[in-house]
This record gives structure tokens, sequence and C-alpha cells, in this order.
DNA sequence: GACAATGAGACGGTTTCTGTCTTATCGTCT
DNA sequence: AGACGATAAGACAGAAACCGTCTCATTGTC
């Protein structure tokens, strides 16, 4: 599989130039320049240009991140074990990724809103599809996504705006914060979102 | 003087920016937006734009260079004392100077030609004014300057092209190296240059 | 209120970048 | 050897970014 090789030199390129110069400033003659591929290629292997390339780098580093977080889950004996542990290797992951951080720092306009607007929703959505066969190991499906779902909104915000009450790198204060959400979260009387409730 | 602070905001913003992107890839636009000066007032106090600006930025950092230089050689007590520190203190800055250390990483064609097409004359230079008064307290000026001369372009040479011999950041490895190139040069017989030698 | 300094941004000319396309080269298969 | 698929090299036009200049509004000071 040729293909599958160029694809890997491309992307590698692009993450050296990203790396260097931030992502604003990398053009596809830099990733072709980098890479040693010609430019006719790497249209080829990725029709749509530059676009379509930082997507498909987006997307590795996604899967990246998630194929991480899945291995710190597996040991995991109990659920408050299963989202602590999955939220501290998230947020630290996050804090360790300096290609992550790049992006975050070097445009606010562009790459925040990379994240908060275009990501976030994927970044959720791929939470669930990933962590979920965890979590339904305690807790049936329905109450396992809204658990995924919550918390990692919490942690992506946490990370985003950290907060001088709880570090969610720090698994100590990591559970002790968690804990009653989770309780809370999993209580059988949880109601429905968006509905009227009954009770007072 | 309104106007030194100003200066001194645009190349503050232009280091931060060049710290951030790489020499090669700030435009005026980042540093106006970076220093929070509007791009009239840029051309009005680096009239000429872009390579005036860069250009004030390299001098400014070339000064600050060599006053930290200088104040490491001042408490030298004797010749190859002065030489020693001076030549130690110059490799460590450069090694330690990662926004230099960019300069020659980002862009080959571009800023390795900068520091020696056009720097290097004017390092060497720097040095001779900066430093002679230093060492005409121990040698005369015509061969304080000699070894000013030759030293600078050894020190730029092994930081450029480090050699397994000798590390110019090591005290005592650049006394060992430095002890007969500065006898040999501050010996009374030394031929002047460009001249034929009447002995042998 | 006059005036100097600065900010905001429009503007044309130039350069750079993008995406497509053509041609040449290389390796492989028959 | 010759055909063929894959890739490199680079020309090209249109779009975008950038530069340097200029005008005008705003601000602060006398």
């Amino acid at each position: 599989m040729t293909d599958a090789s160029l694809e890997t030199r491309i992307l590698d390129a692009v993450e050296r130039c990203v790396n260097q110069w931030g992502f604003t400033k990398v053009t596809i003659d830099d990733v072709v320049a980098e890479s040693g591929v010609s430019r006719a290629t790497l249209y080829r292997v990725f029709p749509g240009g530059r676009d379509v390339v930082f997507e498909a780098l987006r997307v590795r580093r996604l899967d990246n991140f998630f194929s991480v977080l899945t291995a710190q889950v597996e040991g995991a004996v109990d659920l408050l074990d299963v989202v602590v542990r999955a939220v501290v290797a998230a947020t630290l992951e996050l804090r360790a990724d300096d290609q992550l951080a790049a992006m975050l720092a070097s445009e606010p306009g562009e790459t925040l809103g990379q994240l908060t607007v275009e990501g976030f929703p994927r970044i959720v959505r791929m939470a669930n599809v990933t962590l979920t066969p965890y979590v339904t190991r305690f807790v049936p499906a329905p109450t396992a996504q809204r658990l995924i779902d919550v918390l990692s909104r919490l942690t992506i915000s946490y990370f985003l705006a950290p907060s001088a009450d709880v570090d969610f790198g720090h698994t100590e204060q990591a559970r002790g914060f968690l804990r009653p959400v989770v309780r809370v979260l999993t209580e059988p009387s949880a109601e429905p979102p968006l509905s009227p409730v009954s009770s007072h």
C-alpha cells in the first residue's frame, strides 16, 4: 500500500511544519518541501488540498488521542475509576500536547474556534463512541452516554479554563470532584433533560 | 521620548512574533497586531518597513549580546582570562539563545546567510569595538585587534560547526585550546599578515 | 479650540499561495 | 525491449495575502 505510506509521510511533514511555524503559517508548499512528496502527488492523495490535509491531520491526532485514552481506561475496576482515569488522562494528554497547545495559543480566532465550534462536537461524539464500551460494563447504555457527554464537556472546559478549585490532572482531586457528579448522574431517579419535573 | 517607547514596543512584538512563527513567517501585520501599534505608526517609527524593522531587531539583539559579554569580561585578571571568558560566554549565549538558534535552524538559505554573509563581518567588527578596551589592558592595540579578530571568527565557527575535539562552552577545554593560540598571536615575532617573511 | 501623535483602515501594486495540468523520469511487469 | 502506472518537477492562472502609502478620525495636550 504505497498510498498509506504517502499519506503518513505527508501528515508527518504537516505535523513537523505545524510544530515549527504554527497552524496558520503552514503552506502546501511547505508541506511539499518538508515531505519530499511532489505537489501533484499530494493533491492526488488528498484531493481538495489544504483543508483536507489539515482535516486529515486533525482526525489522526484525535484517533491517537483516544487510543491513548482507552489504553488508560482498560484496567479500571469500577465506574468511578473509569471516569477518573479517562478525565485525568485526557487532561494530562491535552496539557502535554504542545502541538495542541500551540494550536490553542497561536491564533485565538482560528484555532480556538477549531476546538470549540468545530472540534468540540466531534470530540464529544468520539468520546461517546470510544468510551461507551468501558462505561456500559457498569451502567446501562443511556446512563453511560449521558455520563460521557457531561464529563467530556467538563474535561474540555476545565482544560480551556482551569479552575483554582480543582485540578483534573491530579487524580485525587479529580476523584473527589467527580465522585458526587458520577453519583448524581447515575441515580435512577435522574430526570430526562428538557422535560418538566414533577417533584417540588 | 514617546518614540523610544514605541520603538521598544514594536521590537518586543517582533521578538515575540519571531519566537512564535520564526523569522520568515512574520508579517508586518502580525507585528502590528501583536504590538497594538497602528500600521501608520510603525512605518513612521521605522521608515522603510519590514527590512528596517528586522534590521533594528538584529542590532538590538547584537547590542544585548555584547553587553552580556562585556559584563562577563569585566573581572578578568590576565589576557588569557579575558579571552577565555569572552569565548565561553559568547558560545554559551549563542547556544542558549533559542531565537538565534531558530534563526539558524528555520531557514538555511535565508537565515544562515544572515549570519555568515551579512552578520559575520558585523559581529567581528562589533567584537572589535566592544572588547578592544579590555584586551588593550594587557597587549598593544594592533595585537589586540588581531587577537579579537581571530578569536571571534573561531568562536562563531565552532558554534556553527562544533568540533569533537574542543567545546568552547567548557571553560577548561577552552582555556587549554586557547592558551597556545593566544601565545602565538601575541608573540612579538609574529609577522604582519600578507607580507613576505625574511626568516627561513 | 488648535495641534501633534496615534489609530483605523482603504487602496493599488506586488508577491505568494493554491489547485490544476502537462511533461519527464523512474521502476515494474510482461 | 517496450508498455504502463506512479511520482517528480514545474508551468500556469486565478485568488489571496502582504506591503507600503495615504487619508481621515480620535485622542490627549497646551
